[in-house]
DNA sequence: ATAACATCTGAACATATATTCAGGTGTAGA
DNA sequence: TCTACACCTGAATATATGTTCAGATGTTAT
């Protein structure tokens, strides 16, 4: 129940919260989250949908997952994505609609 | 009262999301933009605060003013700068408590 | 084991970005 | 007008980032 009211953040929560962010902060990336937020989807896919490269995905999907952005489980051969939790997706969310709305 | 339900974002859109989610992406400016939620406050004080230049803070500062993200006033040789309204405000204060929690 | 497919990995490259530096612009007061 | 102060600007630089390429790893079926 404390009351507090910095006015700046510290350094190092200030570097987890561009962190953060900077998921979000390429074209790619959010058309990927957007793809994943109803369906979980593989790489393939995605890379269709996006309009780059399975590499490029895939390098893109190990940064997000590092990141707790999305999770990933195999399914013969394929590894399906879909985005962590419904945190995630609010906060994806309000970006998308501040942009729609603008 | 369309019921639209896209599973992929339109690239430009995109492009546009990615912009914003930037505007936090980066640690100084995540530090400069939760010092002025509370408070206006002018270039000299926020590289104090944010341990930058007041070059650096300015150039900063344009490129958020650009996006909409703050507004600036001058008072006599100061100019001092808010954030733009309380849907960003929102929005960023979601991501740090997204980590603040996690 | 071999082949076919899906994904991953690391190096290389091209581009974007943050910061500094040196100097420019605007404001207030003497 | 001159000086001091606050801020801005553009060039330069260093670092970070996204993508591609070539090849490695893992999975399934024959």
């Amino acid at each position: 129940m404390k009351e507090e009211e910095e006015n700046i953040l510290d350094e190092h929560i200030a570097a987890h919260v561009a962190e953060l962010f900077s998921a979000f902060s390429d074209a790619s990336r959010v058309r990927i989250i957007s793809a994943i937020t109803d369906q979980e989807l593989n790489v393939n896919s995605l890379a269709q949908m996006v309009g780059i490269s399975e590499s490029a995905v895939s390098h893109h999907m190990r940064h997000l997952r590092q990141m707790g952005i999305v999770k990933a489980h195999r399914k013969g051969k394929e590894v399906f994505y879909s985005v962590e939790d419904d945190h995630i997706i609010a906060l994806f969310k309000q970006g998308v609609n501040h942009i729609k709305s603008g």
